[in-house]
RNA sequence: GCGGACGUAGCUCAGCGGAUAGAGCAUCAGACUUCGGAUCUGAGGGUCGGGGGUUCGAAUCCCUUCGUCCGCGCCA
């Protein structure tokens, strides 16, 4: 890419600089950073590398600055230089190797979001893993959009990606065994027996339709059967409309791994022996008890209650061990901010059971604040209080909704205002970001009717300052990739999106594309187009949003 | 009380060590009888919650204080 070609230009320059005695030694340690400049008019690109260097190399920025400037000015690539401020390099890229790379992204099309990786890892992304007791709704949303779109970008940044959702299906769990007491309780009041909801039980309208679904599909024979029946039943039913809705919001799952599958197998049985081993798991209380404290947490936790039955802990130690049995180099699990207490037992178990505790990361989302009518609206599945995730996508479509989540930093808090995104969908960025696609679609079609047609012999009629503004901002996905791929940071590439859109119009504006009298600048133009529009497409699959020719 | 996250334009949020702090929405004023006006141009609007510090330089890092939110179960 673009920032990397001239970075290494700039470290080059910087050695040649050290060989001839001009820098001292010290200087190649210091590193060299791409910036740009406040005000595209001082230049494309900008090196604060003489400021860096001052504390290093004991000489005044603006002559180390100086220095580095005269021998740039050498670069075939560069066009001029300038000093500036307390000692910028600002630097101007040459019209013909902007062109250059112009031909290059149209060349690459959707793959200029692909990174090549020295030691790809093989890295688990375990996200949503929603309880089977309930839909997915739109508090789960945000960790639905951010767990994707972090696994497109991983994998757009070269690493290999498995996505999973931890199906909490344990026979074993007190709030599947609820929700199964409060189904059976709906299904007996259908069949118009005696029924006793369980205090504190499920609530909502769903858990009325899934026992008269349950009927439907398995008759009036079960009045008497235990809660077994009905949480497995049930499960089933919910985790098929979990996946469905999932699946149109554009997320897929490589795996669906089952808690209860990991007591079957004696996995979990397995690493209790193992964490007695290792001499960090004892009994105190009749109950069974992980020494998570030797590991920084603030307390032990319990693995096997005194009644005998296993806490949920048990079969999340086991499982992952088992991810890192499967040979994942990393594991990434996304939650939400409810519950960030339990990184510190989870990191404890891991490295209790001699697995590398930093190779576990969670990626917490934070609280999304959801506001109806100016107040805030409940999300909760006991009371049934909630909007579905699919009832958001019937209203203002998957686009709008996924980008409306993506929008924002995962780590920041947020308010959805309901009303708004449905009010307002027109004026939701996303649909800047996709006219700017639509608009390209359209002026090619109509180039292709005047018989004109892209060429990359003419690429170097692109001196437009528009025309040179849009060409680095094609290039910023591959270094927009690396970051968010990096950081975690996925919102970076919608607001990366924007700018391109933003760009592109730009351009648009003041560059006229085609016009049959100038054909060779009409050629190069629409070569810029190509290469913006699969650019866009690249971004937008990174995004999971769709490509619309027309709208 | 302890731990964590967050306080930036009227609203929703970017920016997270660099040169005059940005965008969208909202408000106001404009654009070629249009390669799609779902676009573009401009204006107003800010003690970056308050206070200390670190350094050439702080919205950004550290400390402190106030405010909001989330955790702190032999629930998941």
């Amino acid at each position: 890419m673009i920032r990397t070609d001239l970075t290494r230009r700039l470290q080059e320059a910087v050695e040649r600089l050290r060989a001839a005695g001009k820098l001292p030694a010290a200087a190649a340690e210091c590193p060299v950073e791409l910036s740009e400049p406040p005000n595209p008019e001082r230049g494309d690109y900008a090196t604060n590398f003489a400021m860096v260097a001052a504390g290093h190399l004991d000489k005044p920025p603006r002559e180390t600055a100086t220095l580095l400037a005269e021998r740039l000015r050498e670069d075939d690539a560069i066009e001029s230089v300038e000093v500036a401020g307390p000692g910028f390099v600002n630097i101007r890229l040459k019209n013909a190797y902007l062109a250059r790379w112009a031909v290059k992204a149209q060349q690459a099309g959707e793959s200029i979001a692909k990174l090549e990786k020295d030691r790809p890892e093989k890295v688990l992304v375990e996200f949503v893993s929603v309880n089977p007791n309930g839909p997915i709704h739109l508090g789960h949303g945000r960790g639905a959009a951010y767990g994707d779109t972090l696994a497109r970008i991983l994998e757009s940044a070269g690493d290999e990606v498995g996505r999973e959702f931890y199906v909490n299906d344990g026979v074993n769990s007190q709030q599947m065994q609820l929700f199964a007491l409060s189904v059976q309780a709906k299904y007996r009041e259908l069949l118009g027996l005696e029924f006793e909801f369980p205090e504190e039980g499920y609530g909502g309208d769903y858990v009325g339709a899934l026992a008269a679904q349950i009927r439907e599909l398995h008759g009036d024979s079960h009045a008497g059967d235990g809660p077994e029946f009905f949480q497995s039943a049930s499960q089933k039913l919910m985790i098929e409309g979990q996946r469905a809705d999932l699946e149109r919001f554009g997320v897929r799952f490589d795996t669906w791994f089952s808690e209860q599958a990991l007591h079957d197998s004696g996995e979990v049985n397995a690493a209790i022996e193992t964490l007695k081993q290792n001499r960090y798991a004892y009994e105190e209380d009749g109950a069974l008890w992980l020494k998570s404290t030797a590991f920084g947490d603030d307390k032990d936790r319990c693995i096997v209650r005194s009644n005998g039955r296993m806490t949920y802990i048990a079969s999340d130690i086991a499982y992952h061990k088992n991810k890192f049995d499967r040979g994942f180099d990393r594991l990434i699990n996304v939650w939400g901010a409810d519950h960030h207490g339990y990184i510190a037992r989870t990191r404890a178990a891991i490295e209790a059971l001699g697995y590398p505790g930093d190779r576990f990361d969670v990626a917490i989302t934070q609280i999304v604040r959801f506001l109806r009518d100016g107040k805030v609206a409940p999300m909760a599945k006991r009371t049934g209080e909630m909007i579905p995730l699919a009832e958001l996508m019937d209203e203002v479509g998957v686009d709008v909704t996924r980008f409306f989540y993506l929008m924002r930093s995962h780590d920041s808090h947020m308010d959805f205002d309901i009303d708004l995104a449905k009010e307002h969908s027109e004026k939701n960025p996303v649909f800047y970001v996709q006219y700017a696609h639509a608009r390209i679609c359209s002026l090619l079609k109509k180039a292709e009717e005047a018989g004109l047609a892209s060429d990359p012999e003419h690429a170097e009629r692109l001196v437009h300052p528009s025309e040179r503004a849009l060409i680095k901002k094609i290039w910023d996905l591959p270094f927009e990739v690396r970051r968010s791929a990096d950081d975690r940071e996925v919102h970076r590439l919608t607001t990366y999106a924007v700018e391109l859109a933003r760009q592109y119009h730009d351009f648009y504006e003041k560059c006229r594309v085609i016009s049959p009298e100038e054909p060779e600048r009409s050629s190069a133009r629409l070569l810029l187009c190509e290469a913006t529009l699969t650019t866009l497409r690249a971004a937008f699959n990174l995004l999971g949003i769709s490509a619309p020719e027309r709208m």
